[in-house]
DNA sequence: ACCTGAACACCGTTCAAGT
DNA sequence: ACCTGAACACCGTTCAAGT
């Protein structure tokens, strides 16, 4: 198949949930292209952009489920099955939020829906949150508290 | 000087400060503290526990300047300045809290002080927080919100 | 006990050169 | 326009061997 960005997206999000960001690599990526490395590096500038990739399409997944009118209680709670779905998810999406929170922010999250406040407060705790939920199983740690009190959480961060 | 653990951790808080996470590896600092890279071997066990290391100083700093009966907003403005402190602190400290979490919760913010809910919220959201405002700064890009918003949301979580 | 030296199996990125 | 091949400057970790 003709080497894209999307394509590029596509494989790298693979990777990622089967065997997570340590495996993401430049190059296991070009191996599962049947490309040599370099090639990548005429679709996309370098890894940092192809995290904002991954973070943007997880982020289209959330939109698809949960449209801009959606209860943002419910929106954060579909974030966070995406994020887990994919290992290393929330890191990513952290990453790739702090370089482009637009267009890496669920709709129903947006700024232009709950406000620049409630938007960034919301989108800070549950990336650290369920960063730390996923670092933690791949420790093979317990989970402290999982989704209830991001629930519980995000309520109180509506008022803000 | 003799090598010991508390070597190794303070030449890293060194590297991170001056040069920021992406420069430390462990070859970077074993050139720094001039030995060979495997012998940092012999004091720690891997890369992980290096980070878990780091965390846990940084958090001796913030015990140092907010005993466990300091005003809880107060410690997490002090935590947010530790971490600012060392370039990429926030992201070491959201791997650290990750696998140990009691040895790198400040007191003031302690499970036994605030409850499992108010603590846990509240460490997830400045971590979260400050990872992302550390991320933003490294690539030039203006913070969105800072601090003030971080006290805001911090008292809101200490009702949860 | 503590460290060196050498090795293993990797990285991200660039760039001339090919088609 | 799109990709290969080779190179550059690195990684984390292990382990026999030295002192």
């Amino acid at each position: 198949m003709a080497l894209t960005a999307e394509s590029i997206t596509t494989t790298a999000l693979d990777i990622l949930s089967r065997y997570g960001l340590g495996d993401l690599s430049m190059r296991r990526l070009a191996r599962e292209l049947e490309v040599q490395p370099s090639a990548l590096y005429w679709h996309v500038k370098d890894k940092q952009e192809l995290f904002v990739l991954l973070a943007t399409r997880m982020n289209a997944v959330v939109d698809a489920r949960c449209p801009s009118t959606s209860d943002p209680v419910a929106a954060v709670m579909a974030l966070r099955e995406i994020l887990l779905t994919y290992r290393d998810g929330a890191e990513i999406m952290l990453l790739g939020y702090s370089i482009a929170p637009e267009r890496v922010t669920p709709a129903a999250l947006s700024v232009s829906v709950l406000g620049a406040s409630a938007s960034h407060g919301i989108m800070a705790h549950v990336l650290g949150a369920v960063t730390i939920e996923q670092n933690r199983s791949a420790f093979g740690i317990a989970a402290v508290g999982p989704g209830e009190r991001l629930a519980e959480i995000t309520a109180k961060l509506l008022e803000v």
